[in-house]
DNA sequence: CTTGACCTTGACGTTGCGTCAAGGTTTATA
DNA sequence: TATAAACCTTGACGCAACGTCAAGGTCAAG
């Protein structure tokens, strides 16, 4: 039996850039190549890759994997259990992490505002403290290696359903504020288009609508730079003080 | 206020490097720039820096950060929970690979000697379920074939006195071949000795030991590049064939 | 004989910086 | 005041484990 990469691949249910790779950095060369430069694969391969995809599932580095297979002295028993403390040191770090959210996430919840010098109090001390720790840094790096990838965040807890809607309500509103800016009249019929749209929207962050609130929030548009810059930017120059405008109209009708 | 990077690093417990990063990311800007061309800080880029560090700390990527900082909308409690969901995943993840390493060294500890099939029973039902779903019976067959013979991952139950007696061993058998290399004669007492040292690094591995095997594996030694190789790199150029040189004038005595 | 699926070798992008390298600036000390 | 030490700058490469084009060669099928 002789495999390419593509059939090899499939099998094992790696890519083939994978496996490429893998010939790469000499973790699984291919039994022999055709004349064209083909790889081709037997079963040897086969079983080794079986077991590279073994240790991989348990989370070992490929280095460590290939010292593993190609030293005859190699103590499986010994690399397991020094993989299974960073595996613990991991989970551990993991906790504190999870403990530091929620306890973020009560005083959210109980309306506690604590002021930012109070929320990041311990944050300091605790930066004081690794910085008399000769490691410290070295901990935080290694923290900041295991960091979650969350740019997916922006999904903000929400359904998938109700994350799609909000996504395309926000964009709507971008674009037809792009499309009215200069041309429509903020109190007109587009600028209400515009205004309900934006309630619609509002309604996925705010528990109750009121057109006081939601009025409010409009002059905080122009009132705050962050949110000025953020719609101008989006949407165009005077974008900011147009859905105001339009908000203005629509809640006092 | 104002301060250098290397000032302001120390303050908040990070490199300049990093402050340098998050000012070519857009994360952190420098108040104003000197005429020298130095990044200079205020008041308002250490609140800033507090805040990215407190969600970095909490395992958010910059990228979010950035968005959460400048963006308006931002839900920071929704984030939250967001990002609480992907802590919780990965320690479920976390958890499921300990599990798997502590069954693999409880497997090794308790001398189960379980065969390769056993041991990759779980992994090859996993493949297998994925072959299915991609090609059906005729690949789940061709597999299978392959599957049954992955049998050589050779993982070797010993307690852990038992390592570090093997590891010492071999240790010792490393230095004392690069020790001898090139001044002592394979056939005397150095070699005698070392070839002793093996005999009983064998022990741990083999049940009963015979001379016959014992100057096979030392042919090997020098048959096999991989061991060749291994022990010319650890122990110097030739080391493999000493070795060799010395096991079978013990053996043959 | 032509598709189209597959193969090859680069080479760049990803994340969050660490780590030189080469050269200019500021500060402290002799 | 001269000079060394400490600090600053902008590149540019490296890291893990591939994903993802791009440009071009190969092979089996219609």
């Amino acid at each position: 039996m002789e495999y390419t990469v593509k059939q090899l691949g499939d099998l094992a249910g790696v890519s083939g850039r994978t496996l490429r790779y893998y010939d790469q950095i000499d973790l699984l060369k291919p039994a022999w190549v055709s004349e064209a430069g083909y790889r081709l694969y037997g079963p040897e391969e086969v079983k080794r890759l079986q077991q590279i995809l073994f240790y991989r599932e348990l989370g070992v580095d490929l280095q460590t994997i290939k010292e593993l297979l190609d030293s005859p002295h190699f103590n499986a028993k010994q690399a397991l259990l020094q993989h299974r403390e960073q595996l613990l040191a991991k989970r551990k770090q993991l906790d504190l992490l999870l403990q530091n959210v929620e306890q973020t996430l009560a005083e959210l919840e109980g309306g506690t505002r604590m002021s930012d010098k109070e929320r990041f109090k311990g944050f300091k001390e605790k930066l004081i403290k690794e910085n008399e720790e000769k490691y410290g840094k070295e901990a935080r790096q290694r923290w900041g290696d295991e960091a979650v990838d969350a740019s997916n965040a922006k999904l903000m807890g929400l359904t998938e359903e109700e994350y799609a809607e909000v996504d395309r309500l926000s964009k709507e509103i971008i674009q037809s504020l792009t499309a009215a800016l200069g041309k429509e009249d903020p109190a007109g019929a587009e600028g209400r288009r515009i205004a309900e749209l934006h309630r619609k929207w509002l309604t996925y962050f705010w528990p109750h609508y009121s057109k006081e609130a939601h009025l409010g929030l409009a002059e905080m548009y122009v009132a705050d730079e962050r949110f000025t810059a953020y719609y101008d930017e989006q949407a165009g120059q005077g974008a900011a003080q147009f859905l105001r405008d339009a908000i203005a109209a629509y809640a006092q009708n």
